[in-house]
DNA sequence: GTCTATAAATCGATAGAC
DNA sequence: GTCTATCGATTTATAGAC
């Protein structure tokens, strides 16, 4: 029998709030914009008790990378093996997209020095980004050689490619636009990623 | 003769140097983490020297947003007249990413809501950056009538997704990286932008 | 572990002399 | 207009009682 207490479960579902709040804190403000202040009223604790569970801001945001990670994971664990590997690699895009639109990805400035800094020193958080990578990285490869993509981009410029369309701004300044549903803003970003801007190759339709 | 007296040059020139301090910084660590200190520091003069040619530091920011847009249509006004529209597309979306690479284009984060407000107030600001969407809606409308970009796509997406590249975080990931040149990575971008990562249709070689 | 209260540092903006 | 000096507000993080 595991040594998992009822006091340790109570510690472990109060993180999990904590995490939930800064993750979405994360994806309205950003990091820069995020207090922990706010964290802690969101949370509905006191500022010093939040700094208990986790030690610093930085933590709280590694913390949060580590959850839409780990979702992430899962996800791509859920994917029907035998499909396609460019098929995995849309479905995980339009995961991504989906969970911006619904303003639960956290938004984390690339220009951050600290943060950055801090998240090269976390090992669980690089640990799941290594992982996701992984696994990423060898469906790209299969759909170059499949053909699906194009084999004269260099995998790395793929992954990257991803994981930017995970933050893309064009999601939220279309979403503000209002003039289209999230399903449709999904499908015709999949494309202008997949497709490219001059989209004569269809993901969706035959050209007949 | 008009009344542009040489203690006003010195003071252009000054406020020159100051919107282009503002705009290095701006690029290099963003807006939250640029101070006015720094730029005050960077250009060499006082603080309170500084304040009293911009009133705020989302001023400062709107500045360098305005030199940049300006320096767009400079070269938008440069382009050969008769090319395809696409191509004068291609071309303002590769000058972005070079402006990028060189470390001077200024990133303004989209979450922050009081320096939203300000651009928003800012008329010169919005004057041009709505010039330029004019220009560019233009060229987007004919390159779809023409055929050489997607006509399903709304125009506004194709105009998001150009000023989206113009931020892209994978130009830095793939420059940090040190396996491409400059040029490398903007083509490998450029491709991806309008072919797409499925890349079936290609703008520099042809399927041979 | 949770709280109140506060330390310590940073930053935008201004006062006032010259 | 430029400077030095400082205000006032914000924010990360901690001290210490319970």
């Amino acid at each position: 029998m595991a040594k998992v207490s009822f006091r340790e479960q109570v510690l472990r579902v109060r993180e999990d709030a904590i995490v939930a709040s800064v993750n979405r804190l994360l994806a309205e403000k950003g990091f820069d914009n995020m207090t922990v202040d706010e964290v802690a009223a969101d949370v509905g604790i006191a500022k010093a008790s939040l700094y208990k569970h986790f030690s610093s801001k930085e933590e709280l945001a590694g913390a949060a990378m580590i959850r839409v990670l780990e979702q992430a994971q899962a996800l791509m664990a859920s994917l029907p093996a035998g499909a396609p590997a460019v098929d995995q690699l849309k479905a995980v895009a339009r995961w991504t997209m989906q969970v911006q639109l619904a303003g639960e990805m956290p938004s984390l400035p690339a220009q951050n020095s600290t943060l950055r800094a801090a998240l090269m020193a976390n090992k669980p958080y690089l640990d799941r980004l290594m992982e996701v990578s992984d696994q990423l990285g060898a469906w790209i490869g299969a759909a170059q050689t499949a053909g699906d993509l194009n084999p004269r981009l260099p995998p790395e410029v793929v992954l990257y490619t991803l994981f930017a369309r995970a933050c893309d701004p064009v999601l939220s300044l279309l979403k503000v636009s209002g003039q289209h549903s999230d399903e449709q803003i999904i499908e015709m970003l999949l494309s202008t990623c997949f497709d490219g801007l001059s989209g004569q190759t269809s993901t969706t339709k035959s050209p007949s």
